[in-house]
RNA sequence: GCCCUCGUGGCGAAAUGGUAGACGCGCAGGAUUUAGGAUCCUGUGGAAGCAAUUCUGUAGAGGUUCGAGUCCUCUCGGGGGCACCA
């Protein structure tokens, strides 16, 4: 036996990351069988430093793929960078520093930072979003969108950011204010490339039934998609226009008493107020029902773009009419509502039929630089051209001035638009200089990764085939914007034949959000309140493995909790308890302590089960309790081995180290499988019954597991129970109810 | 306003409708130590009792059930999302 030594986790640590590297010991396998996909969502390299609340998704999902090799699965998990993004292009006005310069060196630091947190990443397929090699598939991709019919330029009102000078999608836009710098957005007609999301509005709802998705994941995406079903109804007005408005009460037409129409002025001056505001516009339309004559208003509550914008005014079934009749002293009738109006509308040729949504087409266009050029070619007599495949990528030019000035930065190249010829006619013709929205790189990267160095396509289909979807996905927030633009890349690359129709035609099939972990003081960890915790601060003092069992053992992984430096000092008092288990604990194999042999195996169905239904703190907390019942003993060989095996996936650096120099292996820990559990083993012999007299717990009885199965048996004995039958002295017993193995209760 | 979620010790939390509080933090007492720290042992929801034990207890009020932290209804409180969507 050694003499008990302090465990060193700095040498510890550094000594088999190292060993790990060289060894390649997590590279992919080349011809999966029972393959695993695990995703983490891929971070934006930003220049702020990564704290411990974004470690939390990426040791979940570093567990469960060390957890899946050691089950036998090829697992494929990679890491990569959302690198293009408005904070670079920022810094740059403010620096003058390039952003591919200020990028590549956050993303130094990240991969610095995750490499000491002992994450097992095969970086040979490592992806950068502002490599010219991934975003040529971008623009091939959104060439496809385009051949497809599914990205189209159209002059639209557009949410407007006046302080970044960009237009921003409707997902961007966060209670009326720009999702980056939170300047109140504004309308603005502008000429803007779209995606015809819309297209598959009812595929992205109808998908989200058999994945694997937090419930409230789900209903969000189908909130947002926001579908409802009613009719166009077309109202004559006397100077012959007609107004078609959208309803879903085409019941209520016998008490429409005025029409209310969309007007933007009025619409974006009274945006903050819930009051209604109209102005008449001296016109009548009639109600083709009753022939009555509808005053025609322009109102601030109406919508514009969504339905028809306009709406019959309702003021009997409807809160908001009724508050605008009031104001304006309009008529208020009010008719019992007739389900047989659905069809007569249409069958007189009033109206159809109609479903609207509130999802709107993804407008991608952006203003800015640092982002992947839009590939596309204006010709002044054919029009909007595609760059043509055999041209792309359109690389960025360098020669850019980054101060925004509305139009993109790209504008103020020399070089960019050199020699530019249109595709179809070969005159000289422009290039688009708007680049596209971020989220269009990250709507794909995820087929890439499995196939990342592809200079021939996106992803070979045979790649694609061995790979996806994703397995499990893990990652916080874009619930509605990522999640949603990533499906409908999906789907339109596998509608396009991409992808292989054996898979299914959702990419992710489970999905879980970690949740955010807060500072000491309970508040969300921000520069401001001083409460960032960064694993630098956390590494070099307690060691990787313990940051990660603490991150892990915190709680549920799905729930906001505050972060607590107790807590992790409890945590590395774990890590040295169980560093001496090893160390002064190795016995004689051929004296298994029985007891002990019982909680390993139970210990083993526990963390197995804990762990594929990412419970990791309660996995973690029964290893706990087997290292409290086998410390200050000899524990055997196997139970030692067993033991080691259990812990790898959390604290994979303190496993490998007594695999190897204290149990004496020559192989690494994380190539070996996972321990099996012996069934028969745990089963209980004896069970613990307890007695309850009206549903309280009075007593309980210990019984052999055959003898349980006997209810009168049980009975007998449950009355015979000292304690037990104190409560049942001179009453009459009811009722007896036996639930077999767990309880018996007495009704009296 | 609408939708979703959560509410359990001093704290983070456990609990297929079946012994509420596993595991950890903190705290208290003890051992060890010149002392502190570290480590180890014991105790720890609240109330009463020397004790065995008893009562009480999962935001609040009802309900279903032999039995409810768990299921149902309402109320209050925290968090998230959408928001004049017709």
């Amino acid at each position: 036996m050694k003499a008990t030594q302090k465990y060193d986790h700095g040498s510890v640590e550094a000594k088999w990351q190292k060993v790990w590297a060289q060894k390649d010991l997590y590279k992919t396998p080349s011809s999966p069988k029972n393959k695993k996909y695990i995703l983490d969502m891929f971070p934006y390299p930003s220049g702020a430093t990564m704290h411990v609340g974004h470690l939390e998704g990426y040791i979940g999902t570093d567990v469960m793929s060390r957890y899946l090799r050691m089950k036998g699965y090829s697992v494929l998990h990679p890491m990569g960078w959302d690198a293009f993004g408005l904070p670079a292009e920022n810094y740059a006005i403010k620096t003058g520093i390039h952003p591919d310069k200020s990028t590549h060196e956050n993303i130094k630091i990240f991969k610095r930072q995750l490499a000491s947190s002992g994450l097992s990443y095969d970086w040979s397929k490592e992806i950068d979003t502002s490599d010219p090699d991934f975003y040529r598939w971008t623009q091939w991709l959104f060439l496809l969108m385009y051949k497809k019919g599914l990205a189209y330029k159209k002059k639209a009102p557009v949410n407007w950011c006046p302080k970044d000078e960009t237009v921003l999608a409707n997902e961007q836009v966060i209670d009326g204010k720009c999702e980056r710098c939170d300047t109140p957005v504004i309308q603005k007609e502008l000429d803007q490339w779209f995606l015809k999301i819309t297209a598959y509005a009812d595929r992205l709802i109808s998908g989200l039934k058999d994945i694997d998705w937090p419930e409230d994941v789900k209903l969000q995406q189908i909130n947002w998609i926001g579908k409802s079903k009613g009719m166009i109804i077309m109202f004559k007005a006397e100077d012959g226009k007609v107004i078609e408005v959208f309803t879903t009460r085409p019941d209520t037409l016998n008490s429409a008493t005025f029409l209310a129409v969309s007007d933007n002025d009025l619409y974006e001056k009274y945006k903050d107020t819930d009051k209604k505001v109209g102005k008449f516009t001296g016109k009548y339309a009639v109600n083709p029902l009753d022939g009555r004559k509808l005053p025609i208003w322009k109102t601030n509550y109406v919508a514009p773009g969504y339905g028809t914008g306009a709406v019959m005014g309702v003021p009997s079934y409807d809160e908001r009419d009724m508050e605008m009749a009031k104001k304006y002293d309009l008529d208020i009738v009010s008719n019992k509502p007739d389900m047989k109006l659905w069809e007569l509308v249409e069958k007189k040729g009033w109206g159809k039929k109609h479903t609207t949504y509130h999802l709107r087409d993804w407008l991608i266009s952006r203003q800015r630089y640092w982002g992947p050029p839009v590939p596309m070619i204006y010709c002044k007599d054919c029009g909007w051209q595609p760059v043509p495949e055999k041209d792309l990528p359109v690389k960025l030019p360098v020669d850019v001035d980054f101060l925004p000035h509305g139009v993109s930065p790209i504008a103020t190249s020399k070089t960019f638009q050199k020699g530019v010829i249109c595709p179809k006619c070969g005159k000289s013709a422009k290039r688009e200089v708007d680049t596209m929205d971020t989220y269009v790189d990250s709507s794909w990267y995820f087929i890439r990764f499995a196939d990342p160095k592809n200079s021939k396509e996106f992803a070979s289909s045979k790649c694609i085939k061995q790979w996806l979807p994703v397995d499990i996905y893990v990652g916080g927030g874009h619930v509605v914007q990522h999640l949603l633009f990533a499906r409908f890349f999906w789907k339109v690359i596998y509608d396009a034949g991409l992808i292989d129709k054996s898979l299914p035609d959702e990419p992710f099939l489970k999905l879980r959000a970690p949740g955010w972990i807060l500072g000491p003081d309970s508040r969300k960890m921000s520069k401001r309140w001083g409460n960032v915790v960064t694993p630098d601060q956390i590494i070099p003092k307690f060691g990787a493995d313990t940051l990660r069992l603490y991150e892990m053992f915190m709680g549920p992984f799905d729930i906001v909790k505050p972060w607590s430096i107790s807590g992790i000092e409890g945590m590395h008092r774990f890590v040295s308890r169980l560093w001496n288990v090893f160390n002064t604990g190795q016995g004689n194999k051929n004296t298994p302590d029985k007891e002990v042999n019982i909680l390993l195996h139970q210990t083993i169905q526990k963390v197995t089960q804990d762990i594929e239904k990412f419970h990791y703190n309660t996995a973690i907390a029964s290893l706990m309790e087997l290292v409290n019942a086998i410390k200050g003993k000899k524990a055997s060989l196997e139970v030692l081995s067993s033991l080691a095996k259990l812990i790898a996936p959390f604290a994979p650096h303190l496993a490998e180290e007594v695999w190897v120099e204290i149990l004496g292996n020559k192989t690494s820990i994380h190539t070996t499988s996972w321990p099996a559990f012996d069934a028969d083993l745990i089963k209980k012999k004896y069970l613990d019954i307890v007695i309850q007299v009206n549903g309280k717990v009075r007593s309980q009885l210990q019984l052999d597991a055959l003898a349980s199965k006997n209810k009168e048996e049980v009975e007998k004995l449950a009355k015979s129970d000292e304690k037990a039958a104190k409560w049942l002295i001179d009453k009459k017993i009811k009722k007896v109810i036996y639930i077999t193995g767990k309880v018996i209760n007495f009704v009296v």
